[in-house]
DNA sequence: AAATCGTGGGG
DNA sequence: TCCCCAAGATT
């Protein structure tokens, strides 16, 4: 072992916080902790790692499950793809002879959901095989260490894989991770509590490494018809790729309410009484802001008990807003 | 291969 | 209030 893995190893050992999935060995459960944690960060993933554990125990018992209860148990997690391919790789697996995870990096990449980081993620820290996870925080200890602005995926997994403990490969995984995550962290890393200092090329200016990624935000409006009544709310399944599988409050792109309504009243065969409006909700997803301007109305027709149906936060919001939920 | 997918904590 | 962005994957 390197001086350099050792002390970051040591580090981690003696620092590394006490999370949920740290004291399991069930590869079941270190998955859905690495896909939970896709895009999350540690304290947002808790509280969905127990609750979603409660409900699905087992491969087994996702595997059995109707994709909306899975997602009902996913509801405000974000990104729900995720449970979408869970759901999935859980029913690929549990349809094989021998109904288990598969062991090795390869097979695990093979899943549905399953990317570069996550299949290293899982592979080294429930089977102890030697493959560098690189995500966020890998990239971001690498790119100081070397001192690299604009490193390509390519070179952080050659670099990662060579600094890689082949001894405890989730362990030190996981320190890298650790070690981002808590000490060399994007705005005002702390340089003087990092036990791999004195090998890092980039301590000087840490901040330069690696160089920040543009984004923008593109402003988007849009309506929202809340239609309720005696029989419920109506909620319509949300189909494509935006909160596909959830359900969600009638709406539409634009200003215009008229072909929001018209569009209603066709489905449903029933003229729906001028909508009031009771407000606007502001959303912020990824890649848009969104301002839903929301309506509502009576309706006498069939509807659903709001919290019987999974949701996204933002239809949670316009439902609040209109006092239904 | 660039764009897209949620949500919430923190500066 | 606004902006950043987090244990990425998919198409």
């Amino acid at each position: 072992m390197t001086p350099f893995q050792h002390d970051l190893l040591e580090w981690y050992r003696a620092h590394r916080r006490a999370l949920p999935w740290r004291a399991e060995r069930d590869p079941y459960r270190i998955l859905l902790s690495e896909v939970l944690l896709q895009q999350t960060r540690v304290g947002q993933a808790v509280p969905y790692y127990r609750r979603f554990l409660e409900r699905f125990p087992d491969l087994r018992a996702l595997a059995g499950a109707q994709l909306e209860e899975v997602l009902h148990a996913w509801q405000g997690a974000g990104y729900y793809a995720r449970a979408r391919n869970l759901h999935k790789l859980a029913q690929a697996v549990a349809a094989q002879p021998r109904p288990d995870l598969p062991a090795s990096y390869a097979r695990l990449r093979e899943l549905p959901g399953l990317g570069p980081y996550t299949a290293a993620a899982v592979a080294s820290i429930a089977f102890g095989e030697p493959v560098a996870a690189v995500d966020g925080n890998v990239r971001r200890v690498i790119s100081r260490l070397m001192a690299w602005e604009n490193p390509t995926l390519a070179q952080l997994q050659a670099r990662a894989d060579q600094l890689l403990s082949a001894e405890h490969p989730g362990d030190w995984n996981q320190a890298v991770m650790e070690l981002g995550a808590t000490v060399c962290t994007p705005r005002r890393p702390a340089c003087p509590a990092c036990p791999v200092a004195r090998w890092c090329q980039g301590k000087g200016a840490p901040e330069c490494y690696p160089a920040p990624k543009a984004r923008r935000q593109k402003a988007v409006t849009a309506v929202a018809v809340v239609l309720r009544g005696a029989r419920g709310v109506l909620l319509e399944p949300r189909r494509g790729r935006v909160l596909g599988g959830l359900w969600g409050v009638p709406m539409a792109e634009g200003e215009a309410l008229g072909p929001l309504l018209e569009r209603l009243a066709a489905d449903h065969g029933t003229p729906i009484a001028p909508p009031e409006p009771v407000g606007t909700v502001r959303h912020a997803f990824s890649h848009r802001k969104l301002e839903v301007r929301v309506y509502h109305s009576a309706w006498e027709g069939p509807g659903h008990d709001p919290a019987s149906k999974p949701l996204s936060q933002l239809d949670r919001k316009i439902l609040r807003q209109a006092q239904a939920l």
